[in-house]
This record gives C-alpha cells, sequence and structure tokens, in this order.
RNA sequence: GGCGGCGUGGCCAAGUGGUAAGGCAAGGGUCUGCAAAACCCUCAUCGUCGGUUCGAUUCCGACCGCCGCCUCCA
C-alpha cells in the first residue's frame, strides 16, 4: 500500500507498526447536530481505508470518537465564557444538552447503516472520558508544556519545537498571519497558546478537576482517547481537511510532550465537499442529511457510489446531477451481476473469463494500494463487465464472474437485495398479466401494462429466460 | 499577509516526460412486437504565456481564474 501522508505531503509506501495491525483512529462527528453529506464524506474515506485494508489482507483495529461535550466558539476571547457547541444548541431548543448528545449519536450511527458505513470497534465519547484527559493535562503541566492561568490550563506551544510540522504554519508566520484576527489574551502567553481545560460555572456540562471545575479544551479528547485505545503511536489518524489545522497540530503537540513518542504515523485527510465551488457547511446552511436524500430517491448505495468514485483527496461538487450519475452507475453494477448473469445457458468455459477474472483482481487491488485510487477500481469493475457481457458467458463462466464482483464489492459496497417493498406482490402480478397479454400478442395491453408499472417507478427488462423487474 | 489545493472532452473524473483510463450524457447502429438491458461505432491534445528537454498535459517560472485553512466546522 502507498498512501498520502499529510504530514509529508507525499505517497509513501505504508507499513504497520504492529504485525499486520493497522490502528487508526478517526475524527468523529460532534452530536450536537444532525450531520450531513458533507461530514461523511470524511467517515466514508475513513471506512474506505478500513475496508481497503482489510481487502488487501490486513486486520485494522477501528477507533472513531464522538465528540458529546461541544468545543470552545470563542476559545481565543479574553472571558471564559466561551459558548459550547452542544451547549448554544440546547439552549436553543430548550432541551438537555445530554439529551441532545445522545440523540445526535444515535442519529449518526443510523446515517452509517444507511451508508453502509461499518462501525468502528470502538466509539468512545468524550464525556466518558474526562479523567484520561486530565491525566494527560496534569501530565502536561508537570513537564512544563502546559501552564495554569486561573482555572484555565493552557498549552504553551513555545515549548514544542515542532508545532506546525502538519500544517506548514509556524509560529513566527501565525503570529504574523493572524495579526488583528487572533487576539492577545491576558492569561495566556502566547495567542497560540490553545486551551486544555476551561471553567465556566455557567457551563451546563462541567467536571470536577485539579484545576477547577469545568470542561476540557477542543483538543485534548482525541489524544487522550486514541492513546487509550490504540496506544501511543497510531499507524493513521483521520479527519477532514478542516481539522488539520489547529485540531491535529494541537493533537500532535499534546500527545508528542506527554509520551515522547511520535503520536501518528500517516496523517489522512480527505478533501472537500463543495456545492457550486464553495464548500458545504452547517453554517451556509446548504446542507443535505443523509435521511434528506434518501427521501429523494437516492439509497445508500447510491451515495457511495457518489463519494467513492473519485479520489477521496479531490474536492468532490455536491450536484444532484452527479448523484443521478452515481445511481446510473449502481444500477449497471447491480444489473449486471443480479440480471445478467442470472439465467444463463450452459457451455464450455471460456479462457476470456478466466483472464477477466485475474486480471480485474489484479487491477483493482493495485488501484487500491496506489493511495485508495477508487476512480481506477471502478475503472476496473466497468472494464470487466464489458468484457464478459461481450463474452456472453455460459452459466459456470457466470457463477465465475459473479463471484469476483461480489469479493471486490467487499470495498465499495454497493450491491445487494433492493429493499422489498409492500407491493411487490401487486406489482408481481402485474407483470404477469403483461407477459399473459404479450405472449398472446396483445402488444396495446401490454404497452398499457408497461406504462402503469412505469408510473409505479417499475422498470421491466424483458428477455428470453423472462421478464424482470425493479425499481427506478 | 502566512500556509495549502485546484483548473483534463457537454458533465464528472483517473493519469503519465513520448502524442490522454473510465463513467454519465449525446448521436448512429445491432438486438427487441415496441421498449429496456446488453453489445458495436462516433465524440478532448489536458487554463494562458514562457522555459528546460530530442519530446511536456505531465518538470520549472510567471500570469489568469477558482477554492480551502489561518476562528467552531468532516
Amino acid at each position: 500500500m502507498r498512501l498520502h501522508n499529510s504530514l509529508t505531503g507525499r505517497v509513501e509506501p505504508f507499513e504497520t507498526l504492529h504485525e499486520n495491525e493497522v490502528r487508526m483512529y478517526n475524527c468523529g462527528p460532534t452530536v450536537y447536530k444532525r450531520q450531513h453529506i458533507g461530514n461523511f464524506r470524511a467517515f466514508a474515506t475513513a471506512d474506505l481505508l478500513r475496508r481497503s485494508f482489510e481487502f488487501l489482507g490486513y486486520r485494522v483495529l477501528q477507533v472513531m470518537n464522538i465528540t458529546d461535550v461541544g468545543h470552545l466558539t470563542e476559545d481565543d476571547r479574553a472571558d471564559a465564557s466561551g459558548e459550547d457547541k452542544l451547549q448554544r444548541e440546547a439552549t436553543r431548543r430548550a432541551l438537555d444538552p445530554w439529551e441532545i448528545a445522545r440523540t445526535e449519536e444515535q442519529n449518526f450511527l443510523d446515517d452509517l447503516r444507511v451508508l453502509r458505513i461499518r462501525p468502528a470497534h470502538h466509539y468512545p465519547r468524550a464525556t466518558e472520558h474526562v479523567p484520561e484527559m486530565l491525566e494527560m493535562i496534569q501530565s502536561l503541566i508537570d513537564s512544563g508544556h502546559a501552564y495554569r492561568a486561573g482555572d484555565n490550563v493552557y498549552f504553551d506551544v513555545s515549548s514544542f519545537e515542532r508545532y506546525g510540522a502538519l500544517s506548514g504554519n509556524t509560529l513566527a508566520e501565525l503570529a504574523a498571519g493572524a495579526s488583528g484576527r487572533v487576539e492577545s489574551r491576558d492569561d495566556k502567553r502566547n495567542p497560540q497558546d490553545f486551551a486544555l481545560w476551561k471553567s465556566d460555572p455557567k457551563h451546563i456540562m462541567q467536571w470536577d478537576s485539579p484545576f477547577g471545575r469545568g470542561f476540557p479544551g477542543w483538543h485534548i479528547e482525541c489524544s487522550a482517547m486514541s492513546r487509550k485505545y490504540l496506544g501511543d503511536t497510531l499507524d493513521i489518524h483521520t479527519g477532514g481537511p478542516d481539522n488539520k489545522f489547529p485540531h491535529h497540530e494541537c493533537e500532535i503537540a499534546q500527545s508528542e510532550c506527554v509520551t515522547g513518542e511520535p503520536f501518528v504515523r500517516f496523517w489522512v485527510h480527505s478533501g472537500w465537499l463543495e456545492i457550486a465551488g464553495e464548500k458545504m457547511s452547517k453554517r451556509a446552511g446548504t446542507l443535505f442529511t443523509v435521511p434528506e436524500l434518501v427521501e429523494r430517491g437516492y439509497t445508500g448505495a447510491d451515495l457511495r457510489v457518489y463519494l467513492l468514485k473519485q479520489h477521496y483527496r479531490s474536492p468532490l461538487p455536491f450536484e444532484f446531477p452527479l448523484l443521478d450519475e452515481a445511481r446510473r452507475i449502481r444500477q449497471r453494477i447491480a444489473n449486471f451481476v443480479e440480471h445478467e448473469l442470472s439465467g444463463r445457458p450452459a457451455a464450455p468455459d471460456q479462457a476470456e473469463i478466466s483472464q477477466a477474472i485475474e486480471e480485474t483482481r489484479n487491477d483493482f487491488r493495485a488501484a487500491l494500494e496506489d493511495d485508495l485510487n477508487t476512480s481506477a477500481a471502478l475503472a476496473s469493475i466497468h472494464a470487466f463487465m464489458n468484457r464478459v457481457n461481450r463474452a456472453a458467458p455460459g452459466h459456470a463462466d457466470a457463477e465465475r464472474a459473479g463471484a469476483l464482483m461480489r469479493e471486490l464489492d467487499a470495498v465499495f459496497d454497493i450491491l445487494g437485495e433492493e429493499e422489498a417493498g409492500a407491493d411487490d406482490a401487486q406489482i408481481d402480478a402485474l407483470v404477469a398479466e403483461r407477459d399473459t397479454a404479450r405472449s398472446e400478442k396483445d402488444w396495446e395491453r401490454a404497452d398499457a401494462l408497461r406504462d402503469e408499472l412505469t408510473q409505479r417507478g417499475i422498470e421491466l427488462l424483458d428477455s428470453p429466460q423472462g421478464t424482470r423487474w425493479r425499481r427506478r
């Protein structure tokens, strides 16, 4: 496997730290609001990594955090009243923040299921790991990397030489570049110092600590939880492009100052999902949630094709025609496996099929090993379908072709039964009626029935083996 | 101002120093009662201008355009 590493900005050979096991941490959702399709691009990328490694024969230990404490919204302001997202939303909705967090966490897991994103092995909640965070904070204070300022605790960025290594920023440049934008604070030694612990009596979610009653800063949860579940050094840490700075930069500083070990070997950041050239965000109000897209008629598999069709690091335009295109692609693949390959007559095996299977498996694998080149992987599937269709395989060859498709589907995961509808039996009856009409060459009646079915969103596929139908 | 990314056919999108995968759409065929599906055929010289090179879309420079991070954000 060759993988792009944000730390070096290059594609590098990937090797696991532990024998054949990939330990991967994914920055997860902040559960104060329903995640939108843009958020899921990062999670789909994490899932792609997981599936690709497993396809290639590795074991993967995957951990994704659930941020249920919210982050400071005004981290750099002079007072400690930085409003918490969860709290703000709770106030707005007049609900208990814990209740919102649990509800949205469940919504998130539901959406993952729709998108067929495999569950991580652990979903640690920030609120359940405050002791681990406090332990790290204390350690940072003890080693001089953090300092107390009243009831707040800040990380001293000047104490970590390599701060900025991931994002390419340097403290000097940050100071210069941020002039006028990042206010200096009385209780911070350096404007770039970030909070490890904040105290605020008005804050709903708070915990006792040696530094005062308060809540953890934005970055510490990932350092604490990744260490707990995966160890001091992770093989891979993923996140959206916006996590790179400051979040991941800060994680590196905290973790490495505590453990003295390299924190992450490969940083993997996905590209943006963009609407009309702009990044999609909750703030802009241009988001679509998974349920909204399902409501518009796209299946989870359709959305998977859309998300995985192009390289994970490229910007991905969000446009409905592209979702439609993804659906067409998914339909073609499903049609191939479920229709083209079924009911084939007996015939001698063809060397062409054997060759196509072997070459496709190799091409597909090679594409994934090349920094997760899903475009090339998908192209190998298209090429395979074309070769097989052209060869008009017999029964045994068709079986083997179908087996390969299912084998490769371990990565894309877009095959599978269409969900049964309540009116399946009724449709079957109409289809049978039309077949009868056709056998009697009553074309008028046959076409009328097809029109009726079309109106109900049913597409018919006649063949010598009989008539099949599917929902569009 | 600092850091970073992008610009490939109607649309989406891989990719490489030696004349550009794939998909969607479109047009023309084959097949079909008609369709659908499938198959066949057609459809680009890679933002602009320079440079390096025998040769650049691929390397370097400049420019134009677009976007992101630097503040919560996948």
